[in-house]
DNA sequence: TTGCAAATGAGAACTATTTCTATTTAAATT
DNA sequence: AATTTAAATAGAAATAGTTCTCATTTGCAA
């Protein structure tokens, strides 16, 4: 049966194409990592373990290289937390923030459109219109729900 | 003339008893850098190059063992910027959040209780209470104000 | 002032990331 | 399908930022 579609590695080939970048194998594997992960926040090296995992051979520096040539393309998004680590994840459209559990590392994600206006509007206040912004509550479980 | 205030210093020295830091020359130096610096944030690098102008000699690992001190004990205040620098500055009564101009790298702070208020809500809606927080908005400057 | 636990300086070690370069590969061309 | 060529890759080496080690120095309590 030809023609048959393979949904989700064309749409990664043509998120890249998409981007400018030549498809190869790496970058095809990446973005899959990418897209699958499960939290959706991976650093450099939690892909590269994956890839090793997946009995892929692929360098660690091409990790690095592609991921960065993702996040200029702006199909994936870096995040820097207060602890130094970096991570990525795939960009959606809906813009989310982070929650850091300051006792676990665990991460969660959450969306405030009132947060997000009232960022838009401080910028205005200063002159300024919102390119992007970057917020992480830390957090810790409450005692007495 | 005895007796008389050196205010600054003294207060500095007061920091550091109070966190329970032996006073010592070095983290006297660091912790006067700090408090007077302009702008305000201070890469580790930043404050052993202005010790070594000021011809104190104090290790570039005395000055980050020191500053990590700083921040455990409260007095000081960790970022990281997405672009992958560090900064420290000396924590305020007065917490404030960073506005990036992305065309100058330009940082300035700006406070908005509305904001602290609708994180302090969001994270009460998810089970946790706040510990911290850390907003970077990334702006440019309005063509058309 | 003396003694000792704590702190420091200098450089080695470490971690994360980037660069270098010889080899391989995608995809345009024939 | 084979050829060509610029772009991409693997792996090693280099770099940057930060932490560790340990011999020496210092703050401060007795």
């Amino acid at each position: 049966m030809r023609f048959r579609s393979h949904g989700r590695i064309d749409l990664a080939r043509s998120e890249l194409t998409k981007a400018g970048l030549k498809v190869t194998t790496p970058r095809l594997r990446v973005l899959e990592i990418l897209e699958q992960a499960e939290p959706h926040h991976l650093s450099a090296e939690d892909v590269y373990k994956r890839l090793i995992g997946a009995d892929e051979s692929v360098g660690l520096a091409t990790v690095y290289r592609v991921l960065t040539q993702f996040v200029d393309a702006g199909i994936v998004e870096r995040h820097n937390f207060d602890d130094g680590r970096a991570v990525y994840e795939v960009s959606k459209h809906d813009h989310h923030d982070h929650m850091v559990d300051v006792d676990t590392g665990r991460v969660t994600e959450f969306v405030s459109d009132r947060i997000e206006a009232l960022q838009r509007e401080i910028a205005i206040e200063n002159g300024y219109e919102l390119v992007d912004h970057e917020l992480v509550l830390y957090v810790r479980k409450r005692k007495t729900p």
